[in-house]
DNA sequence: GCCAACGTTGGC
DNA sequence: GCCAACGTTGGC
């Protein structure tokens, strides 16, 4: 049981790998972050824990909630490197989308690191931004 | 250890 | 397609 649950986001180009892909595939192996702060975070991820699922590029908004399946162990597409990965499985889908500008435009989210730290890719959230963005999407979480 | 050059990401 | 931001690399 975990005392104090911390929040994550992942970016994700829509192109490349959506939250449909994940939702299809059941679970995915979230591999090839190359960025020292993005792999701190993701070994500091805790299996239950909620990651938000931003899409890059195309759509720019966070379209659903995934849940760390198990924790950080060596990248497996970086053998001789000091990477990490994680497994990440589908936990619930937006009803409405939670577009970039929107978050821009609230002053609750005004120090939420994915606007100021535009180039992360991995990157842990404040709990009070986590309800925020999950309140934007009008979605109701299960459990 | 500094810093300029370079590459990559991602918003616009 | 462009460009700003920023991380990384490499010369000194």
């Amino acid at each position: 049981m975990l005392a104090r649950p911390q929040f994550w986001l992942v970016k994700s180009e829509t192109e490349v790998y959506p939250y449909a892909a994940l939702v299809a595939e059941k679970r995915t192996e979230w591999t090839g972050v190359r960025n020292y702060g993005a792999r701190n975070a993701l070994r500091a991820m805790n299996v239950g824990e909620l990651v938000l699922f931003y899409h890059s590029q195309e759509d720019k908004a966070v379209v659903g909630v995934a849940k760390v399946s198990r924790e950080a162990k060596p990248d497996p597409t970086a053998p001789d490197e000091d990477w990490s990965s994680v497994e990440l499985v589908p936990y619930c889908a937006f009803t409405k989308p939670v577009t970039l500008a929107q978050m821009r435009a609230k002053p609750a989210l005004a120090d939420l690191m994915l606007l100021r730290q535009g180039r992360l890719s991995v990157m842990a959230l404040e709990r009070a931004h986590f309800a925020e963005i999950v309140a934007m999407s009008a979605t109701t979480l299960p459990g």
